[in-house]
DNA sequence: TCTATTTCATGTAACGTTTCATATAAATTT
DNA sequence: AAATTTATATGAAACGTTACATGAAATAGA
């Protein structure tokens, strides 16, 4: 009879069928077991409602079926998307997503990735923007926007492509003069390539182009003084803006507003991330959207992938456009 | 000397500090131990960078220090902040959160509690809407914004108290004529209580109110078609409006907008939750906000509190009320 | 100085799995 | 029909912990 108020272990489920121990890890596990045994085993563990302990099954094999997100936190939408595919990526292949939100603190940074050498977890993906990291080249590390050296894997949107489409776009809906914004002062990761697309876009197309970088996040002042300084009888000289996160979009859709410049009337505007209002009501600007669930889809396939030997280095995944209301649309596009 | 590419273990702590393992165990878990053994293990577990499995310490205690958090997705921004402070709040604790997005989907969030009876967790905090929802009494399991049954405790914000807040206010600016929207066909949810909250402080204040409840989510054709009906002369007879939450909200402000109103001069519109845009930048609207930090910490706090016999029923935890630009402030306030 | 008592490190068993060497039964060969 | 091979179920050992019974050393009492 199985123990009072404990779930059921194998032990139980041997005992109920008849058989031995290492007979019912077999049906568990999928082994070749005599059909007479896995019926009388099958139906054991659905009388008894059994299912493994994953834990013991870790202390085993010396795994845990764990994989820990490193990730500054789940409140800002294009995490949070991250977070939310990257879990259901996890599920699908029976791992548990251990969730490390860092608030871009370096010491916690650290310390998530020293949790991997002491086998807390199988592995980690990380979206990680401290310079100093250090990831030993052993690792099973795979880092999001970000190229953390040999041996570590990048996954992230073809970061140089959806520049150029930025400004192809605002090419293809007429604008003759545009700028390129962007703040922040990670200059190791990938997004950085942005600018570099935007520029060959620019010089593709024939626009002209001038480019606009704030070492501060949110620094609205700035951004409210440089285009001011723009403006020609009341008129913006910019008839494109391309801001190199929907984020920064939003701030400067504020910017615009107060210096009274009407989008996209008078100034189109393109943002980049694909982040919706409310998680998926609609887009907060026309934008360059990533595709996060492949994306989560790479990370954890490069992850958990047995031949590790082939890793690549960079792994680029396509992007797209999408009208969110601060371009002139030409037609239904 | 350790084995090759393994952590250590407990044994090799021991060996290296020439101590026996239960020695060790002894020091790790701030039990009595003598000074001169304390200081050879402590100097041995620095040495080799030793750290606990706690895979083995759950197998041996019949506990996984982890908890899992049943949610419909971290894309949400309520459900994102909700997530990103449990998260915190059971780190702290040394507890792991396992995410288990259940996409509002009733079999997996049948699926995911039948966990808790296997011991793949230790307890489960659950945001859910599907009705039929079976949790046993005995199951260790909080549930936020709605009363699952007895012996389950239930924590939620004093929604009550935040819908006579939202009159209150309104009142406070001058409104005469108001509105409660609502969509969503939870009826079993704490959440509804904001309705009679706002009805009593309206009445409590002496203002005239209507009643809008749509099943559907999202539905902007049946609240244009509702709110078009009170537009008089170009006007509308409300001054103020009051949404469930400023997801609603955030659509009200578009068909206010189509409709050609001004918010927040020809109406005032009040959400709530107090989601703010890209999870940090300003409030969408004026808005109701939810202590989503207390509740996150009340959560855990309650399901790991050791003595589970004084469980409350329901905890309510305060609101408070932002501007969020579509009130007119009086003062500074 | 010798026994009685306390103190505290030791080492073994157990937690729920998997794996591997062993044993048993069936199938094949001569 | 006896001997050999093949197939396959068995059960013990091990994974890294914790807890408890054991025993050795140190202290206190006479």
């Amino acid at each position: 009879m199985p123990k009072e108020n404990t779930a059921p272990t194998m032990k139980d489920v041997a005992r109920e069928a008849g058989v031995a121990l290492g007979t019912v890890s077999k049906v568990v596990n999928g082994l070749p077991v005599g059909d007479s045994y896995r019926v009388r085993v099958e139906e054991a563990i659905r009388k008894l409602n059994y299912q493994v302990n994953s834990y013991a099954q870790g202390l085993k094999a010396n795994k845990t079926y764990t994989v820990a997100l490193l990730i500054p936190n789940t409140v800002d939408p294009f995490y949070a998307a991250l977070t939310y595919h990257i879990n259901i990526a996890l599920l699908k292949r029976k791992y548990r997503m251990l969730l490390c939100a860092t608030d871009f603190d370096p010491r916690q940074e650290q310390e998530y990735i020293s949790m991997a050498q002491h086998n807390k977890v199988d592995g980690i993906i990380g979206l990680t923007y401290n310079p100093g990291l250090v990831v030993e080249e052993n690792t099973p590390f795979i880092a999001i926007d970000r190229s953390m050296g040999p041996g570590i894997p990048c996954v992230a949107c073809d970061n140089f492509a959806g520049g150029q489409l930025a400004a192809e776009k605002l090419a293809d809906l007429g604008c003759k003069n545009v700028a390129f914004l962007r703040t922040g002062s990670a200059l190791v990761n990938e997004p950085n390539k942005r600018k570099a697309g935007f520029e060959t876009g620019c010089l593709t197309r024939g626009l002209s182009y001038e480019m606009k970088i704030l070492d501060d996040a949110d620094s609205f002042d700035e951004f409210e003084a440089f285009l001011a300084d723009h403006i020609i009888n009341g008129k913006l000289t910019f008839d494109g803006i391309f801001c190199v996160t929907d984020r920064l979009a939003y701030l400067i859709l504020k910017v615009l507003r107060k210096l009274h410049q009407r989008v996209p009337e008078d100034v189109q505007l393109i943002g980049f991330d694909g982040i919706q209002s409310f998680g998926d009501i609609d887009y907060h600007c026309s934008t360059i959207v990533q595709p996060v669930p492949e994306i989560a889809e790479m990370c954890v396939e490069l992850l958990l992938r047995e031949n590790m030997l082939v890793k690549p280095p960079l792994v680029c995944l396509p992007v797209t456009y999408a009208y969110g209301g601060t371009t002139r649309e030409k037609s239904e596009e």
